[in-house]
DNA sequence: CGCGTCCGTTGCACATGGCGCAACGGTCGT
DNA sequence: ACGACCGTTGCGCCATGTGCAACGGACGCG
């Protein structure tokens, strides 16, 4: 399937790890360099790449222009970005923000920790579904059946002692977070690294993005980090508000649904 | 020339005026809208495009993921941004980080003004070669030879009153330039707004980004502007000292080039 | 409840365009 | 001046990308 195109785009993947020359793009496709160089002149036309003085390539200009352009039309990370800043600057803890797209669940903007100690994360990468604290908020907001094909079709790869590795535990796990409203990853990533997450509603009250802060153990044990969650959820609440969203009032037993 | 990868990179730009469904797409790039919807796998596949629930196409997260890696690999944004913001901290102005890609020249990084006054731009656009303060910076440094190259090979229209509009013009006005070893944009690009614009140098000396602070008329006038000018040529070598740069002692005669 | 429309999807057959090969030509470095 | 290294080009083959036409599911209207 669109032979030509998939290699182009792993091109600018490869491109990521660093600028590179003809040939070692061509070995690392494992195809002619012939082939790679027409890609190539095809993308730097484009400006999705560029050649350096010494003839190598590197990601070119074209992906901060698609890349802005695509920040913005995401409305939730513009306007998100002024309260995970002020909640960055109060804890000073990484602050991460994920949306789900397709069966992924991507990060899409983060702040950094004001601690020495960071943890690795990249925007745009994806999140790991079974263990990430945004991954749960993101999945428990999705209807039942969804649930369970996602669950079903995780690779339950433990990351660390306490990784979830059933679809039956994900999927318990996915209602306590439903019921709570925030989303704990109590070292099941990383075994240094432990992080709670929120939900960001937009107007019709879907979840279309999830907020996380992640501390190292060393810095706040269990007790510490949940006692960030009332100030996280005030903060995704705010967000969205802004997304033109109120929470629902809180009703002991809810019966009201949508009068047909 | 690879056809079919370019016309997957035009359905990316495309994108970037908004989200858009299948026959919207075909009809823009003028191909039936199979082999529209077959790049588009692929370029879903690899995560450079993502269909919402409305089965529309907007731009997806690989941008974000490549993006912020092209971002860190020019370290010069990463370099300048510090000083880039004190700088716009203490003028208030709109500061332009812009460097020279084939025979564009990039805006790379922006700041945002603070006074209610906005100019457009963005990230990842093209500048006006034959107005631009940044872009005089940029070409006042290349050979010649390129120089004339380039200058021939423009479209001179005139933007305004004040535009450059022929080769010679635009060589004199380099000259002028890299002399000073700053640029001017007198209101040539904008009637309404005026530029100054500074190099910063890289290890070898060589040009390879320039920054620009952009001003309405209405807020400064040209003596104001002009008064600017110190204190961003401060800036941007602060810049390339962090590159491992050092302004030359400057000789009243120079004689001494490369002893070969 | 059923029809019509709108879109995304699939199978197929054709020829275009992408591919590898091999030979060319520039630039360095020795 | 020679050789090694890379990017580039011409060429011929066939894989692959392409358009067409038919299918099918989702809405919406009557």
């Amino acid at each position: 399937m669109s032979q030509s195109l998939l290699r182009a785009l792993d091109l600018l993947e490869r491109l990521a790890n660093g600028p590179a020359g003809l040939d070692e793009l061509a070995a690392a496709a494992s195809v002619h360099k012939t082939t790679v160089m027409r890609l190539l002149h095809a993308l730097e036309e484009r400006r999705f790449v560029v050649r350096d003085e010494t003839q190598r390539y590197r990601l070119g200009s074209q992906l901060f222009a698609l890349a802005a352009v695509a920040l913005d039309q995401r409305e939730v990370i513009g306007i998100a970005r002024p309260h995970l800043a002020r909640f960055n600057q109060s804890t000073g803890h990484t602050v991460h923000l994920a949306a789900l797209e397709g069966d992924d669940v991507v990060y899409i903007d983060k702040l950094e920790s004001r601690h020495p100690v960071r943890m690795y994360s990249r925007v745009g990468l994806t999140a790991a579904l079974h263990a990430a604290a945004v991954a749960k908020v993101l999945l428990a907001d999705l209807p039942p059946a969804r649930q369970r094909a996602i669950a079903d079709g995780i690779d339950y790869v433990p990351l660390t002692e306490h990784t979830i590795t059933t679809p039956e535990g994900l999927l318990a796990e996915l209602a306590t977070v439903a019921r709570q409203g925030w989303a704990l990853d109590g070292s099941e990533h990383e075994a240094f690294v432990h992080c709670v997450a929120a939900p960001i509603h937009d107007a019709r009250g879907r979840v279309i993005a999830a907020a996380s802060c992640s501390v190292p153990v060393v810095l706040l044990d269990r007790p510490g980090l949940l006692d960030l969650v009332p100030e996280l959820v005030a903060c995704t609440d705010a967000v969205s508000a802004d997304l033109g969203w109120t929470r629902p009032p809180t009703t002991p037993t809810q019966n009201e649904r949508t009068p047909s």
